[in-house]
DNA sequence: GCTCTTTACGGTCTGCGTAATCATA
DNA sequence: TATGATTACGCAGACCGTAAAGAGC
């Protein structure tokens, strides 16, 4: 199985068109079908694809689920490869979740003070994408931030060996609008609020799964997704009544309409980890930045 | 890059030579040699094998990480369409953590009581292996063991996309030799045990990563691993001091010479897992005994 | 000097593009 | 009928095997 392939065949199953993916990948229209068929064959025949109007068959969408990942760790393979023999970069490039963005930023900070010549690009991204950046080398660094139980790592998504360092660990708190009959209370116990509406804010290592997990819940409410990385929005949700979710008390402050309540059962961390390649020389600002960040913890 | 130059490429570093890999891959030596050379040109040139002695580079090291995970998944992504496809399996094929044995008995038992002509083969590995097996096709279920805060799921290595149901909790005890000095205790705290020896029993759930975070412990003792996957030969390395343990106290039994002490800190789960493949149809027989094992849980 | 890897060269096969054909809305 | 996938065909490049050359112990 070819992964260029495979390549073709997630562009078509995305565009829904062999031209349209023909169009985007370069190639002509022959070619992408040319490409498929022999996807097909070296599959044993298996139709991966109904023809007009185009879209995966049952078999077709069991190796999308594949491919995506396949395609993932390849790059980060090649990456990988690339680190290990390249010079070190003198441009440091971060990817951070949004909580972990003050911590970033004091280390920056100390970090700029010390060489004034320091070159650093931060970009903010979901949990799971500052680890893909990571993987792909497409960031030196990657701060995660997220819910796990005491001692455990972040449950980063698997692409490859990846360096993990955790730099610190906060309390966990339910967000709640402050007028919720249980923003009185002194500490929740997440069991109780295994019914309540959840956010999803992957954003915020406070995505779906992490809370089926602490809440013990099996069935996952229909709820509402915020893909956005500014905690304001996601405050703001909370206080509307959108739903509940799991930060630490510190990224709420003082906004005005929600309330944070310590979680007392499950014990939780609200984690945060650093990520770099495992054998990667982040060059002098990737050293600077990563011992400031690991001396405090 | 070409998942057939990476299989050459692990081939010559396993094998240690290219004339060797050539052989075992059926290629000439030649063909060998131009392989690797085509995939440190895809590389960007950079050398993955040092030639004369033929190992690999750092950066043919970082290639090695990558490299088996990623044909693992290419072989399980390619079971995946062909299960999705095929037609359901007359015969039926289990793998199974050691510990599982006995569930998996009783549900095969119940099973061939009700339909005699029953086909069905049971191989025993270690939970890392049970999770390969079903990916990769070579067995239409499984059950893997090992231990597990309360509520998760036990970790898998990420072979794609497993459907994986828990079937079973155990408590957990610390198996000791008789003549331990904390033998005669009602319970323990495994940070207490944190600079004990373990063994490293994979077959059985409690690898040493396991253990690691069960208690805490952050550097690894060196210890006695444990391959094989009989639980007799297990105690008996615990009875001889060859280091501890975590199991089932169910699995101890009367054992001579070792006692089970229920764990008390952190709360852990000995939990049994039901693995099959996302869509796959098990078959008639597999069907069965998915029932009978999910039915207890 | 011997073993093992690399390079050179020729044949075959794959894979893409052009263009014609076929199927479907 | 028009859009879009498939098939036919020719050519360029990839890939493997044979054989000669080169490198290291």
């Amino acid at each position: 199985m070819d992964l260029q392939l495979l390549r073709t065949f997630t562009a078509v199953a995305r565009a829904g068109s062999f031209s349209a993916a023909a169009r985007e990948l370069g190639y002509t229209q022959s070619a992408v079908s040319q490409q498929i068929a022999a996807l097909e064959a070296a599959l044993g025949g298996v139709p991966l694809l109904t023809r007009r109007p185009v879209a995966p068959t049952s078999a077709g969408a069991r190796l999308l689920e594949h491919a995506e990942p396949l395609l993932l760790r390849a790059d980060a393979a090649r990456a990988d490869v690339l680190r290990a023999a390249g010079a070190p970069p003198d441009h440091l490039r971060v990817a951070a979740c949004p909580l972990a963005l003050p911590r970033l930023a004091a280390a920056v900070g100390e970090a700029t003070a010390a060489r004034p010549r320091l070159d650093v690009t931060i970009s903010v991204a979901a949990r799971d994408e500052v680890a893909v950046d990571v993987a792909r080398g497409a960031a030196e660094l990657g701060l995660a931030a997220g819910i796990a139980a005491p001692g455990d790592p972040l449950r980063l998504p698997d692409v490859g060996p990846l360096r993990a360092i955790g730099i610190a660990t906060d309390a966990v708190s339910v967000v709640l609008p402050a007028d919720h009959p249980l923003a009185a209370r002194q500490g929740l116990r997440l069991p109780d609020l295994a019914d309540a509406r959840w956010l999803d804010a992957p954003a915020f290592g406070a995505a779906l799964a992490d809370v089926r997990r602490a809440t013990g819940s099996e069935h996952l409410q229909h709820c509402v997704r915020y893909q956005g990385a500014d905690v304001t929005g996601l405050l703001e949700l909370v206080a509307v009544g959108a739903g509940l979710t799991l930060l630490p008390p510190w990224a709420v402050a003082a906004h005005p309409g929600v309330v944070a309540i310590p979680v007392t059962a499950p014990q939780l961390d609200y984690r945060t980890e650093l990520l770099s390649g495992v054998g990667a020389n982040p060059g002098p600002a990737g050293q600077a930045v990563t011992e400031l960040l690991t001396a405090g913890a």
